[in-house]
DNA sequence: CGCTCGATTGAGCCGCGTCAAAGTGCGTGG
DNA sequence: CCACGCACTTTGACGCGGCTCAATCGAGCG
């Protein structure tokens, strides 16, 4: 938002710089990297040395249940800042949806300047609240959504993340969504042919979305 | 934990100090208040202008799904903090479970502090990270476990955060449990009754629950 | 051209929601 | 002290949505 560039979950762009601003005039420049698809960029139980941002491509954060069938937390597209969750030691992995470039800023570097100036603080705190009603919103849609509503709100998350507010390119397979939403690769598959049929959205191919009826896709949303 | 009195999600004791502590020798001070079971401590969309801490009783947050139906996305007992989660406003009501003390801190006190002590300003991130992993592992909870499997989590989650760690005096109803786990409450019944035919749990009355097997449970909750 | 991986489509089944009816505990008033 | 009413809980019967298993389809690539 505004000229901060610390959003942690309005990346339009496909590609954005490399930097993590703190506040105006305290951008901190980070170190790029590059992660082929599947990738880890960091797992479960390793220290947290890092703070990511996306630059291009997209990632993923996962964790396991006990039963060993993973459930996905959160995607990141570019601008997206993601591993603020943990305190000492990361609670869940992240990998790379598709080939990304990331950039990494030490973790330490930012606790020394939150913990020196106020508004640097605030904006972390600000960029974990972001990450909380995230949560929490996914929370609501796993508990009280059945499965085309589920869909649907998902479509309807990411077309507000896109510049091109109709036309999504999914950077991500069948399988990663039907993990996000706690739903099978089938039920998703039906979920976007039914609405191919109903002309809410057309499937040009299936990485590519165009949504024809945002209203029908609201509408199925609420259900 | 520690010193600090700042747990978010550790109360054992059945009543606590009204004070939030933001770091060693800063403790603020909280306005008492008393509320009803049902009574509302804060709707959705007001400005979000304190932090809550249970002195006593028990707290519940909510958020309605576009269709009308609740889902619970916390449950905070004596010692827990609430009312974190925002910016400027609310994003979810939190209402009493049961009579409830309530310590209020006003949140402009807070940010001032935040912005100026680099301490405290870690205690409010602390705090915040203990909310996010929360609200993950809930949605990891929603997403990959079966009715048995999210009831037998419940349990040992609360377990974990009271003295006794087998005797549980539960402060909500069924209903509030089964908008927690996104069940309905005869699922959750009935699973309650399972356990005790099992020789999992006993149930002197169904407010009071004794866990005989923990083991049984964590296997449960594996599922 | 043929292989492989992902996506789609179909058939059948099962867990949990729905609806309905008792059962239980507690507060209130007679 | 007991009778009644109300709110909450438990239990049962049944239906449906989404999972499982299996086959087919389609696109990218050697």
């Amino acid at each position: 938002m505004r000229d901060l560039g610390i959003e942690t979950s309005g990346g339009p762009a496909h590609r954005v710089s490399d930097s993590i601003a703190l506040g105006p005039g305290l951008v901190l420049q980070g170190t790029r990297m590059h992660f082929r698809r599947n990738e880890e960029v960091f797992g479960e139980g390793e220290a947290a040395e890092y703070v990511y941002r996306v630059v291009s491509g997209a990632v993923r954060t996962i964790r396991f249940s006990s039963d060993g069938r993973r459930q996905i937390l959160n995607f990141y597209l570019p601008g997206d800042i993601f591993g603020l969750e943990c305190g000492g030691q990361h609670t869940l992995s992240a990998e790379a949806v598709a080939d990304a470039e990331i950039s990494l800023v030490r973790r330490s570097l930012i606790d020394t300047i939150a913990t020196q100036d106020g508004s640097a603080a605030r904006a972390v705190i600000t960029m974990m609240q972001r990450q909380l009603q995230n949560a929490q919103e996914h929370a609501l849609v796993l508990g009280r959504k059945g499965a085309g509503e589920r869909v649907a709100a998902f479509l309807l998350q990411l077309a507000d993340r896109v510049t091109s507010q109709c036309e999504i390119d999914l950077p991500m397979s069948r399988a990663d969504i039907a993990d996000y939403l706690a739903l099978t690769i089938e039920t998703v598959s039906r979920a976007f042919t039914q609405m191919e049929r109903d002309k809410t959205i057309s499937l040009p191919s299936s990485r590519h979305v165009v949504v024809r009826d945002r209203c029908a896709l609201e509408l199925l949303e609420a259900a």
